[in-house]
DNA sequence: AGCTTTTTAGAACAAGCGTTCGACGGTTTG
DNA sequence: CAAACCGTCGAACGCTTGTTCTAAAAAGCT
């Protein structure tokens, strides 16, 4: 009986495992997928439990086989998910060390991840449980706002070098948010290469979109 | 019998009406502010009908009465929403003529407008109706769109006069990101003065983080 | 006063919800 | 071979959902 918290799961070891063993993944792997899939388009209140059992090919009981309840599907998707980001960048960031350089290290990273788990990153920055009543939430929370703040810091050190015209708190909500868009309004083009994707951001955001020029409109 | 897509409400003109009438809202802009709220703390799917009815103070039957069902529920707010949007940012941009004060002028009606209605804002932006099969998604799509073109065309105008990093649908975007977070990641305090953050967004977008310095980064 | 129209609300409906139970076949263990 | 266990699933449970029905109270009118 598998436990959803287990660390990492002690399975037996294949000494002598059978050639043609097909290297699909393990249930709960695909039931996370759906899940965060499924969430991510219907939302988590609008999505049924009947809904992941269809889309992750797993019958509907089966599902509390390898889960506890829906909130704590929502909850190891979002843990996994920040987890996975800050591992991300904390390693992404050790490859350079100008404050500038960091700064689109970090763009990058959070970008690429974001569009190689479109599903699970959405879901981590727009659902929240009604019901999940924990610390489950909060546990949540805390590691968020451990990787806003590599983003802070980041920047503190971007604005001790140049002058910056906004706090560093309100600068790097507000790179979030471009960050984390666009689901809404005008849609941007998805499919352009994550790269530049990831520069267009980091230039608006650092020379704005005058690009360095003097002008400023009274007042 | 009150349809909900009564145009202007053909009431009695109270020619000479009780001295004392409390003039308290009607109850059908009662219900939509109740389901506005409710919506935008519990999400769409995760409001009940009888969660507006305890919101509202009308009865559960009684909505019934004000209108069709819960998505015409979400259409009426989003279609009035985007409504009083596109007009109010007309009003504004009439105001002033430079590319620049007009983009200034929109930030700050579009976050003034947030600030008194954020439910309403919240409503039109995030949520969507899973079952409300209409051409009423697709009308309030045409005049988010409109919306939205209203500030791509000033973005053209801008660039017009000075040069511009990126193009004018992913600045849009990414401006209209700005302006509708943050109810993510860090939040940024939501008390600060309309003028002030509207003026914050606009710097950040228009001059950048660095303020304008000559610094980038080796690729 | 009556009569008609507008507004309210309790009760009930079928459908869908999250979750649990008991049993099934298949492999491993003794 | 029997026993224990693992993975899986159909069926069912109690409860909530959006919506409707019916009737009674409130308001307007003559």
């Amino acid at each position: 009986m598998p436990d959803e918290t287990n660390p990492t799961s002690a399975a037996a070891i294949p000494t002598t495992a059978p050639v043609a063993a097909a290297a699909r993944p393990p249930k709960l792997e695909t039931l996370l997928t759906a899940a965060a899939t499924t969430f991510a388009t219907r939302g988590y209140s609008g999505t049924s439990m009947r809904d992941i059992a269809h889309d992750s090919g797993i019958s509907l009981s089966g599902i509390y086989y390898y889960t506890r309840g829906k909130s704590s599907l929502l909850y190891e998707i979002q843990s996994r998910t920040i987890d996975a980001l800050i591992a991300s960048a904390a390693q992404a960031l050790s490859r350079v060390t100008a404050p500038t350089e960091q700064l689109l290290q970090f763009v990058e990273n959070h970008v690429s991840y974001s569009n190689d788990h479109p599903a699970f990153v959405r879901v981590l920055s727009h659902e929240t449980a009604p019901d999940g009543s924990d610390e489950r939430r909060e546990a949540v929370g805390l590691k968020r706002h451990e990787y806003v703040k590599v983003l802070r810091d980041i920047l503190d050190r971007v604005r001790a070098e140049y002058p910056a015209p906004v706090s560093t708190q309100f600068a790097g909500d507000m790179l979030f948010a471009m960050m984390s868009g666009p689901r809404q309004w005008g849609v941007t083009d998805t499919e352009l290469n994550v790269g530049i994707a990831s520069r267009l951001i980091y230039d608006l955001f650092v020379h704005g979109f005058t690009g360095g020029a003097k002008a400023a409109p009274a007042p």
